[in-house]
DNA sequence: GAATGTGAACTGTTTCACAGCC
DNA sequence: GGCTGTGAAACAGTTCACATTC
């Protein structure tokens, strides 16, 4: 099993490997390297990880190694997710996520406030919370993206967790918990606000 | 100085123990432990690298410990950020952080497009992208927030670190490259989509 | 010669486990 | 007994450095 740092790097690397191959056929590691930021050492160790391998004389042969890479990373079909909250920010993913279709849709929204219910809101219908177990079955959704207010944060986890999901993304600052079998990812902008604050300020004041 | 993943944890034990204040004067480490979801030996061990010391008769006394935290981690005045890019995901953003003030303040907001600039929108004022610099002097900015188009991200953070900017959250899903004396943190959201559909997908399956 | 593949070394982070204290 | 504080051990992640390959 791939280490959460190896997959992010992953995913990354797949998405700047799609637009080399535009350009070129094989690329070495240093020139990964220097698209991505990361150490050549780290991009051969990640490849090696994969059980993929390159030749000295070309590197590595762009598709051959992308198509490696989405065999570990990506589900032979789309993934179904649905978004719980449809707030400003919810609101603000749902258009943004109107942009990656096929691969990642959010095929339905839910809210408590009974005005949001039924409309399509930011190109995506949205429920009522009380419809949740059922869309879920029906629309075979494995993916959850929680962005209503913290103090409802656990609750719509529990429900979720309930109804059979097992990967969340949680954009509420309420630290959630989780059965150990799913997956959540916090994103807790305020967070990483401040985080930003204090190494900006504490910056290495050289150079 | 501490690292990342230490102040990311403090900033998480100081939102809890502000909670926690109302309701008690001490805490000890399990107990902490419990609410954040980290293990009591690397709370008391986050504990100690910020100097503070607990008695093992009644743990930490909260609000001294909560102080020392402040101390670290908060400037003595509030931070004054910028946004750039007034599309959904910055709006989202501005509406946001309207309920953060004033310990994190968005003075103003920056678009290429003429129709937004010298409007206010989500309850900030936009101003066009030229206007950069003067505020950024004028208003003593400190920190920025990427929400354009991954095309033009490395442009407009190449103009910010110009203008003295020396921290950046960057939410398009460019890599872009600053200075080493830039703090620069991505929030890549389909990166961590991507993320959490592979480790749900490839969940333990057991209990 | 310049690249990959990789054992070994290193660095950073977390946990263990226990002395000391109340 | 149950807590803190912390050296030491364990673990994870990254880089080094070099044998090997083209």
């Amino acid at each position: 099993m791939l280490s959460k740092k190896t997959i992010e790097r992953l995913i990354l690397y797949k998405k700047i490997l799609e637009e080399c191959a535009k350009d070129t056929t094989h690329i070495y590691s240093h020139q990964l390297s220097e698209l991505t930021g990361f150490s050549a050492a780290q991009i051969r160790r990640d490849i090696m990880s994969l059980g993929y391998s390159g030749t000295p004389k070309s590197g590595y042969e762009i598709k051959q190694l992308n198509d490696t890479i989405k065999t570990q990373l990506e589900p032979k079909k789309g993934i179904n997710m649905i978004l719980i909250g449809v707030g400003n920010l919810g609101r603000a993913i749902l258009t943004y996520f109107q942009g990656l279709k096929p691969a990642f849709s959010i095929i339905a929204s839910f809210d408590s406030d009974l005005h949001k219910a039924g409309r399509v809101i930011s190109g995506c219908q949205c429920h009522h919370i009380k419809e949740l177990g059922a869309v879920i079955e029906n629309k075979n959704v494995q993916l959850a993206i929680v962005t209503v207010p913290g103090a409802e944060a656990q609750g719509v986890t529990d429900a979720l967790v309930q109804n059979g999901i097992f990967g969340l993304v949680n954009f509420t600052p309420a630290r959630v918990k989780v059965p150990d079998a799913v997956f959540i990812e916090h994103i807790d902008m305020r967070l990483q606000f401040e985080k930003v604050a204090y190494f900006a300020r504490n910056r290495k004041v050289n150079s």
